[in-house]
DNA sequence: AATGTATGTCAATGCGTGTTGACATGCAGA
DNA sequence: TCTGCATGTCAACACGCATTGACATACATT
């Protein structure tokens, strides 16, 4: 029985897989056809190459829809999502496929792009006073730090810690970037 | 006139500098070659092939040699070589390094451990106190998230904003991070 | 000056990659 | 049943890569 939208879909589930545990540049078409079981030739005529099958699975894998929500706190959504992707299904952090492929002079920009399209620029709106823009570059900035010291350095100290612990952790340093003032010093008891 | 020496060194250069841009599987040995006037088989001569050039010239390229001094405050040395590593000459950011190459099948063992032997090992007999490892590694989660944001992202807010500002965010996170208290909440004024 | 070793040059090899085109086969409509 | 198109299969291509070995050349020692 052939059909052709389950070959594609087939394709896309295995690539978005593969794309978000290794990166771009450390996966190959062979191998996606291998995990999907689907002969090579069908990934270029079907999505027409590697960089659009990468776009594809890229979307595909972005699991922070509700970040644009209007309803919630946009805040706390962030740091719900971020603690419960990072300890179940670490595979589709958006921080971790951003870091591992920012570099990549192929899909560096496009990946860049995505994550300010999908993430910052929803966020950027709801940032108010004059320290916003700083506040919002900083509470990413803890988020991506988090992210890397826990999950690629395994940093002792972060990694072993248990995800309660480790999201504690995380609320304290975004506490802190969100409450950020620039001509002021933070003071603490 | 023919000197080994001096090639191996030209060529040690060439690499240091191609691979803290690049990253190691963006970067060719026939790129280094050529950046070097050399030939490329005399890499695989002179230093034993691509893995071990590259083990070369990432300690050739670290240069946090004060990390180790006792009688520097290992802390105020961090941030300053870091403020100093960032604003001028970025190429050589070890954490810049580090998050290039963390995810790398080849190098990315050795980079982790590499980080973990100068940078980390150094600074954890200093701290003190229960949270003294949680707090260390904050540290340099701090670090890496704002090095990401600030020059690979180029988050808004943190990227365009003049070295001295940059200076106060990551002093700002740095003092919370340090002060980092497992069973208290952070208090701001 | 002759010789031997260190150094440099060049070509080729084997491998993996993404991509393409020719061909085969299954399935639906006439 | 027969025809035509969609779908799948296979092989080949061109490219870049790291690495190796044979050969050439410069230099130092005798």
């Amino acid at each position: 029985m052939r059909n052709s939208d389950q070959t594609r879909e087939k394709l896309l589930a295995a690539a978005t897989e593969a794309f978000w545990e290794q990166g771009y540049s450390n996966t190959s078409l062979r191998q996606i056809a291998q995990m999907a079981d689907v002969d090579v030739a069908l990934i270029s005529r079907y999505f027409g190459g590697k960089l659009k099958l990468f776009e594809a699975a890229l979307t595909a894998g972005l699991n922070w829809p509700e970040l644009i929500d209007p309803d919630n706190d946009p805040v706390k959504v962030a740091i719900a999502k971020y603690t419960a992707s990072s300890s179940e299904d670490h595979k589709f952090s958006i921080t971790r496929m951003i870091v591992m492929n920012a570099s990549d002079p192929q899909v560096g920009d496009m990946v860049r792009q995505t994550l300010f399209d999908t993430l910052v620029a929803p966020l950027e709106s709801r940032m108010d006073g004059e320290d916003g823009a700083a506040q919002l570059a900083m509470f990413f900035s803890v988020i991506i730090g988090a992210s890397v010291a826990r999950h690629s350095l395994l940093m002792p100290g972060m990694a072993e810690v248990d995800a309660d612990t480790h999201a504690r952790q995380l609320r304290y340093l975004i506490d802190a970037a969100l409450q950020f003032e620039i001509s002021e010093e933070l003071k603490v008891p």
